[in-house]
DNA sequence: TTGCCAAGAAAGTAAATACTTTCTAAAGTT
DNA sequence: AACTTTAGAAAGTATTTACTTTCTTGGCAA
């Protein structure tokens, strides 16, 4: 006696009625995809392999004819979003439209990268605590020593050293946001050639340039 | 009868050769002490309360007696080295010694915090793939777009737009860093605003301040 | 010294999950 | 139409790990 499975058991598959069986190269795209939205939505430590065959409408041993355990899977999934996601830069015969242009495809295309490496650190915390994923981030990078920066500044206003109005705030932030970045990249303290540079290189020259400094301040001066 | 559990059966404890058996807070510092280290080698998806246990060199029920499970016990280890690692802002009545200080002080105490952010995010492969640290790190990161990036300075210094040369590096990789400094914090696209921010009111005036940009060249000049 | 509380050792339970096996039936090929 | 390949369903095993229980003994205070 032959039983089929239950003809209509349930939902069959995608979208389509019937049921359209995916095999080969599509097949394993729709599962890399999948891979991808899991480590976006759960983060790596639970990511299984399960929920990954099951966000791919589709079964564990097909993940395991294709790899051998989840971080070659992991390892798959990052490969094809790296090829699927190539920034290119423009050329616009201008500097600062290049630039732009530059960016603004850089940003688009690695926020979703980004994304996936926070998720995959705080996610298995966030379902303990409550807390959003935004608050999360922000309790942990940092933006909480805010306060901190603008003491800085304000102590330097009131010396009659700078006039903080006079430019951006991004201007004022970006010491901070460079120091960031670079804790971010390298995971060690700064150098402090570094650290020089981002003040004498980079913010004071702005801060002039920006007329928020006066230029007879001799302490604010940059050396050599 | 009773046994003694084999008294000189292994290296009993810390550096005291006799026993020494902490209790109270100065264990408890102890455990959290250890999940620390756990979290920055091994990462959040292989820390487990077993490990940190052995770490700290007691036992589990020690553990489940304070807090109730794995997260509890990461967002004490969290909150435990935020509160030992506080940043101050030195006064040194100069904006520029100030800012040196401080960004100094950030670096230093933020560094290993930020290795606990990428450690949970990629340890899980390592292992795998036999990558390093910093090589899965620079992968991820896209170091590897650097290439690029080059590019567009290149192709202005051909146009007689730009002096590369006139500038530090760390001028020409700051949008870049900027860039990737606002995608790891917020997670998303940058905004428009933002973007056309960092060109025109970072990036040129600074150009401009190096002397590295034809003050006449027309389409790099600063909007309104 | 006596007694209480907590540490630590050992062992055990239950669930999750990695990874496998077997079989059936689609998909694509000749 | 016959055949090969491989998807997908179902079920099973073995390991890991969360979390518990019990008991012994050390640290500390009255």
């Amino acid at each position: 006696m032959m039983m089929t499975p239950a003809p209509g058991s349930d939902a069959p598959a995608s979208g389509r009625a019937g049921a359209a069986r995916r095999r080969g190269a599509a097949l394993e795209a729709a599962i890399l995809d999948a891979g991808w939205e899991e480590l976006v939505d759960v983060g790596y430590a639970r990511l299984t392999m399960a929920s990954v065959a099951a966000r791919a409408r589709t079964s564990e041993p097909v993940l395991y004819r294709r790899w051998a355990n989840k971080d070659q899977l992991v390892l798959a999934v990052l490969d094809r979003y790296r090829a699927t996601h190539q920034v290119t830069a423009p050329d616009t015969g201008d500097l600062r439209n290049d630039l732009i242009g530059y960016l603004t495809a850089l940003s688009e295309s690695l926020a979703g990268f980004f994304a996936i490496v926070a998720a995959t650190s705080f996610s298995g915390l966030l379902a303990a605590t409550g807390r959003s994923p935004s608050e999360m981030r922000e309790e942990a990078m940092g933006v909480h020593l805010l306060p901190q920066t603008r003491d800085v500044y304000r102590r330097a206003a009131t010396r009659g050293e700078l006039d903080p109005d006079a430019v951006p705030t991004g201007v004022l932030a970006l010491p901070f946001d460079l120091v960031r970045h670079d804790l971010l990249m390298s995971l060690e303290p700064l150098p402090a050639e570094r650290i020089g540079s981002i003040v004498d290189d980079i913010l004071l020259p702005l801060l002039r340039a920006h007329g928020a400094i006066d230029p007879g301040h001799a302490e604010s001066r940059r050396r050599r």
